[in-house]
DNA sequence: GTACAATCTGACAGTTACTATCAAAATAGA
DNA sequence: TCTATTTTGATAGTAACTGTCAGATTGTAC
């Protein structure tokens, strides 16, 4: 009861992750628009209204947690002589490091997904801006500073400079997991180049 | 023919303004969700099919044409003296001071609605990709300079930081909409002193 | 182990955005 | 005025999503 989350939360998170993975199998095989919720609701073997009740819409199955607190609570705890964007770096590049190798794989569908489905694409922008909020609120914590218009702006732009960059990622359809991570790594630190944060009024 | 688009052209025109106009009036009146597609086709005296053929969707009625090429196009042939921020800034500033007063009332009304419907908030958000892709191409043509990673992060960057600023607007429902653009121009400015765009190697 | 309370699930009915199709109407050009 | 092209409206259908409510499942007290 102390320990563990209790039996209860337990199913309701197995329940949770059987319909993610199911959902996403048959988005594999059928594609995603031609792969109803009720369709996903039997390979899950549970209700369609089951499946409303854990993702409020089709598409929150596939982008549901795509960039979560975790990550900047890594960044905020990111050894201290790092820059912001080192940080931001270093918080990316740990998250994923620390995934189950069969997370990872669903991940790496996940993102497939996402980048092939134009529907999705537009969903993951949508929740754009959640990450932005989180990011500006990690820099304020970070750097024992007022979030003022500078710090969103800041925070904005640098999520709004990765999003530009996933196209690229378009011809390299198949290509290793680890080798896009890279990739995005990569890309983080040239916003070193580009961002600057300037010093509070 | 030449002179005018033809009667064929401004009719349409005609129709696809009075659908947007209708639109709008009914969701101020009773709300976005509450408003379906088939009361504003009956408002606008067209029949839903032709709703659809003029709008894709019913987000589309409202986020449609909320940054558009012309846009760009200012930016683009603004006095080469100005930097890029400067650039920006002027092409907001005169395309907002173009308009007609009839029209930036109806575009005041969007923006609030925009602000207000969670929904709305979203779409506009999935929308934002083409902004940042079309700034990006008219940084390259400015400059006369290839658009490259740094040109896209740039480009990125620079509406990801507009975009967070948007929650402020919250405190000024309904301020004078003038004023509201002198804020957009205020902040426009200060991304001056967030973004640096780097020579190309 | 039994009884009760809280929560979770499934079944059902209904709304609405959106698609596809096709015949009727409006417009352009001769 | 006649014909070709485009635009419109009517109809039927799909599927995402909502609300409700009774029954099943789990946690808790005794």
């Amino acid at each position: 009861m102390s320990t563990s989350p209790g039996l209860r939360e337990r199913k309701k998170a197995r329940t949770r992750a059987t319909i993610q993975r199911e959902a996403l199998k048959l988005f594999q095989r059928n594609g995603y628009a031609a792969t109803s919720v009720e369709a996903i609701a039997a390979a899950a073997e549970v209700s369609p209204s089951t499946f409303f009740r854990y993702f409020p819409t089709k598409e929150d199955v596939v982008l549901s947690d795509f960039v979560d607190e975790t990550t900047i609570e890594r960044f905020v705890e990111a050894p201290p002589e790092l820059s912001l964007t080192e940080a931001l770096t270093y918080a990316v590049r740990t998250g994923i490091a620390s995934l189950p190798e069969e997370d990872f794989e669903l991940e790496h569908l996940r993102n497939r997904l996402i980048r092939e489905v134009p529907e999705l694409r537009r969903g993951l922008l949508a929740e754009m801006m959640r990450p932005m909020e989180l990011l500006a609120d990690g820099i304020g914590r970070r750097l024992g500073r007022e979030v003022d218009d500078d710090v969103r702006m800041y925070a904005g732009a640098a999520i709004g400079a990765l999003t530009l960059l996933e196209p690229s990622y378009h011809d390299v359809k198949d290509a290793d997991p680890r080798a896009l991570l890279d990739d995005i790594v990569e890309r983080t630190k040239r916003l070193e180049r580009i961002l600057v944060l300037p010093d509070p009024d």
